[in-house]
DNA sequence: ACAGAATCAATTGTATACATTATGTATAAA
DNA sequence: TTTATACATAATGTATACAATTGATTCTGT
């Protein structure tokens, strides 16, 4: 961590904040404002922007900036769509490739989530809930196919992270997780791709919810 | 053009060489070579060679430098699986959404490439290859699918465009585009999923024709 | 002759100064 | 009052100088 480049910080300390939302959507982001409150120069400013840019968790408007991403309702939902509908072709060679090892990985993960939940960890829910489902992209022996889950799944990061706040929705994403372990263990690939779609489904209707209230929360505030 | 970016400036032209194997695989790209190349500062070449790494048509090695990605033969295989495989998941959707302009593009696409390939224009023909995956791609009515299937476009396109130079191919090419594109215009999903399954097949065995006559020649020029 | 340390060259990482461009504001003319 | 132009400001784009690191090479001592 400390033989880190500076790049590489501002990177991660960028990432963090937009991704905890503690940095909102449609912000503006400048090069320098960035560089002062890190005591670093523009130039891994810069790289770090460019690199965020480029995952598309800020928006670069050529010779004016970047702005955080801010996904309307439906190209959240979208997004969501497609992951689930990427991931259950991974799931799919997952359940015919997965080694030992990494069955015995899911099941560690499994445990340390329900730690986590108890001890009401934010972060580190969100991390495991990453590291889950990328055990899953390794099973399914696939390089290319890996990239493009992990892609996904970083995207959706963000949203995630979100409704990982509410304490019941944490022991959904426990149940289902097992759920689909269970799936894969028992080499039964439609209850897997069952499995995964049903992950995916429920992500989508908390967020629907969560985003209507959000809106009526703004409507409220707008009155008073 | 002319009011492009250095960045961008340098970044095609990279893109461009490593695309048409100009410069091959496993040859190292320093960033003071590229910039006395090009006449420009290492600033913006650095941020090229950067956007190139995120893209995987460079590989980063910190702080020693980068190097043009060279996949193996089975590394190879897979991207076009996978390209193939997430493709399925777009033209069932364009099936459903595609409206009459793009059903039109498609058919001056159609049209372009049989006179470029009459004209002998290899890359004009290999831009008229992505555009008409791209229109394929925007019919399915998702961004974020979208993004993904340009992504893996992008990554197959040094190996398509190597599959361009061979003239029995182009024609085959053409061919299977049509067929997608009928089957698409009838609304037929079963047989549009079978064009794109064969139009990816087809690309993957001639890929491992390829590349067993490249081996046979290093073996044969290794010998002399 | 060989192992290890010191040095040197090459390359990336970082800071900073300067150039260019876009946007907003103020002023002047219609 | 409105519009257009010019200017000021703030941001990115580019060049360059310097720092730090890596890898090889050479030199030295045994």
């Amino acid at each position: 961590m400390r033989n880190e480049s500076l790049k590489s910080k501002v990177y991660q300390s960028l990432r963090k904040d937009i991704i905890s939302g503690e940095i909102p959507g449609n912000t503006r982001v400048t090069e320098v404002a960035v560089a002062q409150s890190l005591n670093v120069s523009r130039t891994p400013v810069r790289e770090a922007l460019q690199k965020l840019a480029q995952e598309r968790l800020l928006i670069s408007i050529p010779k004016a900036g970047y702005m955080v991403e801010h996904l309307s309702d439906d190209d959240i939902q979208d997004l969501f769509s497609t992951r689930t509908e990427i991931e259950q072709i991974a799931v799919k060679k997952a359940v015919r490739f997965i080694t030992v090892e990494e069955l015995k990985a899911m099941d560690d993960n499994l445990e340390q989530t329900q730690a986590a939940i108890k001890q009401g960890e934010e972060f580190t829910l969100t991390d495991l809930d990453l590291a889950f489902h990328s055990i899953l992209y390794t099973a399914a022996r696939s390089r290319s196919l890996f990239r493009v889950c992990k892609n996904l799944s970083e995207l959706t990061l963000k949203y995630r992270h979100g409704l990982n706040q509410s304490p019941g929705l944490r022991n959904q994403m426990l149940q289902q997780h097992i759920e689909i372990y269970q799936a894969i263990i028992s080499k039964d690939a439609p209850k897997a791709l069952d499995a995964v779609n049903a992950h995916g489904e429920k992500a989508k209707s908390h967020l629907r919810t969560v985003m209507k209230k959000v809106r009526s929360d703004q409507f409220d505030s707008e009155r008073f």
